[in-house]
DNA sequence: ATCCCGAGGG
DNA sequence: CCCTCTGGAT
């Protein structure tokens, strides 16, 4: 297991690395980050890029979203993938937030997670992106690089999410999952991890690694 | 050809 | 717990 030395280190060289990932979501507004951290599931960056401008051209708030046509939505979205299911449950998460809340996203983790589509990563994403609350977001990129890394030793998501908040600092809790994400896309890959070019090498417990 | 890996449903 | 939904990456 790591020290609190160690996890300040690693936090600080994540941070080194990846500087600004929130800055990137915060312009949006909670309703957009919602809707895109949705379609986001199972795909790249790039894919969900892609659609998101029309996407928001064309059905703008929570309000057109919930009446647009079904087949309109898939056609908007199709390249992101789970089309038919991204679609449905984007469409009845905008009716959600109409009916139950005016169409203002919610702030809390219980009412985000009862919206269609959204889970407890996609709520955290929002909580700490779009609300700046002080939330641990949980993918399997997080759970694997936190189990490689030696800072876990859960595999349920949930008691991982509660395990990282018992040991690293509050501060960094809002920033730490947007950040393991990426480093999770671009270094700590789940195939081929770039360990030679790792910069948390040295505080690494992945027996598996490779110089 | 197989893996990726979020959410919902059985 | 298990499976399914899709496009993209490898």
């Amino acid at each position: 297991m790591k020290s609190k030395n160690e996890i300040q280190q690693i936090c600080d060289i994540l941070r080194k690395a990846y500087p600004d990932v929130k800055t990137q979501l915060l312009h949006r507004n909670p309703f957009e980050l919602l809707i895109s951290t949705i379609l986001s599931a199972q795909c790249t960056d790039r894919q969900v890029n892609g659609v998101t401008p029309a996407l928001f051209r064309v059905y703008p708030t929570p309000d057109a979203l919930a009446r647009a046509p079904i087949k309109k939505i898939e056609a908007l979205i199709r390249p992101t993938g789970f089309f038919h299911n991204k679609a449905r449950n984007i469409r009845a998460c905008a009716a959600a937030l109409v009916d139950r809340y005016g169409g203002v996203v919610p702030h809390g983790i219980e009412e985000l997670v009862a919206l269609p589509g959204v889970g407890r990563k996609t709520a955290n994403v929002v909580r700490s992106a779009a609300f700046g609350q002080a939330a641990v977001v949980v993918d399997t990129h997080v759970k694997r690089i936190s189990r490689r890394l030696g800072l876990t030793r859960h595999e349920d998501p949930v008691k991982i999410e509660f395990d990282l908040m018992a040991k690293v600092p509050e501060a960094e809790w809002n920033d730490l999952g947007l950040r393991m994400i990426y480093f999770g896309r671009e270094t700590c890959r789940a195939r081929k991890p770039d360990c030679p070019n790792c910069p948390l090498f040295d505080l690494c417990d992945y027996p598996e690694k490779t110089a």
